[in-house]
DNA sequence: TCGAGGCTTTGACCCAGATCAATTAGGACG
DNA sequence: CGTCCTAATTGATCTGGGTCAAAGCCTCGA
């Protein structure tokens, strides 16, 4: 290991997703009681969390860093169908063996909670269940939306797509709204936005390069990308310019 | 209209979904209590439920027929991203204007609740609220599986992959696992099994020929299907031959 | 019995994206 | 400061599924 994983935060007061994540809606008193069952972990870049099939003996929540959800065939084709970015939710209380395999993209660090008192806390805590179920409903509605990316929009459409749909959770994080120039990091390979896209990774390469020689983006490197103005990426990506954002 | 949808059950007691939908897990008090908030609805094959946009008045449940879960874009592209089954809810708590349209596939009935009382009551009822915490959890495990279809599989594993959801779902229903023969009706068009799938109506139909010519399914008129051998139609879909059942 | 209109099937041809194959660009490290 | 190694780009070619077009098949209504 070359470099140092982020510190996990000491204690959830000082947590930097305390408001975004499963715990958002907790108060004193039930963030102590989570205190008692949490764990921190940290994984480097590349490292498995969790394969399919493996039993679970945690749930819990990306505090930093990015990683994956993706399913594989046997003959090897994989299909991302999740990107997990900081607040976002593992595993699913009630079940015993993880569905889907959990990657690191970077090096990440993991809010753990022991699954059985959390399945018996979620069960007296409404807090907990409410907010998980928010959270829920959000990523089914992510995923209808990338139903549609991934059954009809062309290979252009669906690297703009992609990139409008980081550059727009930047910019939420940032607490502004994506308009005009936006400036962000891509936190995948070619690769991977190829398994997030159900391309390959060719495809991608040139699709990003027609962008690019399209004035679309500008790319420094091959991560840093800046979007002179959103609303050209968003109409490229084939969405109304609404964004598409719901509620 | 020529035929009369089917009656609506008078009382939640005889009601065929009683013990799926989303009040699987209340008791006879919580019942009663829905009673007063519920009303019956029923649409003709054809008919839309809802249009994207709209505001909606109510959530509620699929008693009987089939309903699908559509985006559009502007060009007129559409993917389907749900189908909606007996049982299955509709409507987002806490949202108040439809994220996709519904769209009845069959003649339907519907069990409705008034949104505001349903949110009210969902509040204090974690009866409610773990059910559909629940079956939350479950369509998004339908909507990950689905993705994997949408990008990775060919047009022939896509076919064989819907024959065999279809297949496995109303085995289901009837308390069976689906082993060996299944028969069972496409409650789909061709283009409705199209816009699921991300295909053309025309791919639907040189695969579903083909699937035929090669013995995997026989056809009796368009709709009538039967599997003489459930197994083999899960090797065509690409799926190991667990049939990638979860939990 | 006949026709109209909506599905569905089938054929011919084409193209977006896959596949195969080099080549290049950046680090990390001796 | 070269040299490995991995990620990315770019080119050449192929093909699965789309597009366009024409029948075929049912059902319903007159």
């Amino acid at each position: 290991m070359t470099k140092h994983a982020k510190l996990a935060p000491s204690a959830c007061g000082e947590c930097p997703i305390r408001h975004r994540a499963v715990c958002a809606k907790c108060n004193a008193d039930e963030l102590a009681e989570l205190e008692t069952i949490k764990y921190y972990r940290s994984y480097e870049a590349g490292q498995t969390v969790l394969w399919a099939g493996d039993h679970m003996e945690f749930v819990g929540s990306v505090v930093s860093g990015v990683a994956t959800l993706t399913q594989t065939m046997e003959d090897g084709r994989t299909q991302m169908v999740g990107l997990l970015l900081p607040s976002d939710f593992v595993g699913r209380p009630g079940r015993d063996s993880a569905a889907y395999n959990v990657v690191a993209t970077s090096d990440i660090v993991m809010c753990c909670f022991r699954k059985t008192p959390f399945e018996n806390m979620m069960a007296n805590t409404p807090h907990i269940a409410h907010r998980l179920l928010q959270m829920t409903l959000d990523e089914l509605d992510a995923a209808r939306e990338w139903m549609l990316v991934l059954g009809r929009k062309t290979a252009r459409e669906k690297i703009a797509s992609l990139l409008s749909i980081i550059a727009r959770r930047d910019a939420t994080l940032g607490m502004g709204v994506a308009t005009g120039r936006v400036v962000f990091d891509l936190p995948l390979t070619r690769e991977a936005m190829a398994d997030y896209l159900g391309l390959t990774l060719e495809t991608v390469s040139r699709q990003i390069s027609a962008l690019r020689k399209d004035g679309v983006i500008v790319l420094e490197g091959k991560r840093h990308v800046t979007v002179p103005d959103m609303d050209r990426l968003m109409e490229e990506a084939g969405d109304d310019n609404d964004g598409g954002m719901l509620v």
